[in-house]
DNA sequence: CTCGCGCGCTACGATATGTGTAGCATACAT
DNA sequence: ATGTATGCTACACATATCGTAGCGCGCGAG
């Protein structure tokens, strides 16, 4: 059922993204990639010890959208993947204050 | 392998929301929500046709983690839920112009 | 009252997606 | 050449999601 326009039915760009992001270590990749460009293992090891397998497609599936891209020392974030992750900042301090309200 | 703090190994804050968020239909549904409460049947149709029970499950969820609420004319977002669906909000107007660079 | 209807929701087999471990090929240092 | 680290693939197993069917309920019409 592939990976294109899962929920796009509806024509609504948000979905497509929504879509992409909302895949196991999405998010957690481009956070990560923030602050620095990170190798294959170190991505893997920042991210639970996800496997191998997942991580691969995941990075793919990034690269494909262009928010991902490659450098020397690693991956790295592209200007559009840098644009959206200071969208997705705020969340890591709202998430801060969230969390301690779960159990 | 549960539910509840998947990423959290490191204590962060923001694995474990993007673990919750990172599911399918999980934002689609705050999303959803934000302008009018929804009933099940409603969301189910917003959400590409997404399967009851995928759906339920991820309705469960947002509830425990105190996002989404019951109200007499469907489901609701919360206060936080609300606060969160505030922070989602710019990725719309950022994926309506990514979106098209894709293909 | 009973019939049909739409509702929220559950059950369950089929498929898609993710996990975990092993391991290969390359590069570089000792 | 030997050891170590890297990026990545392969594959068997586990989990998540899908899609369809259908149950129990409340309600309004006949």
């Amino acid at each position: 059922m592939g990976h294109p326009v899962r929920g796009s039915t509806t024509g609504q760009p948000i979905m497509v993204l929504f879509d992409l992001l909302g895949r196991r270590w999405a998010m957690g990749i481009l956070w990560n990639l923030a602050d620095a460009n990170r190798t294959f293992r170190d991505l893997q090891a920042r991210c639970g010890s996800a496997s191998p397998s997942v991580l691969n497609t995941r990075l793919k599936e990034l690269r494909a959208a262009g928010l991902v891209g490659k450098a020397e020392d690693g991956y790295t974030l592209t200007p559009d993947g840098r644009a959206l992750y200071n969208l997705l900042e705020p969340l890591g301090d709202w998430a801060a204050e969230w969390a301690p309200n779960l159990k």
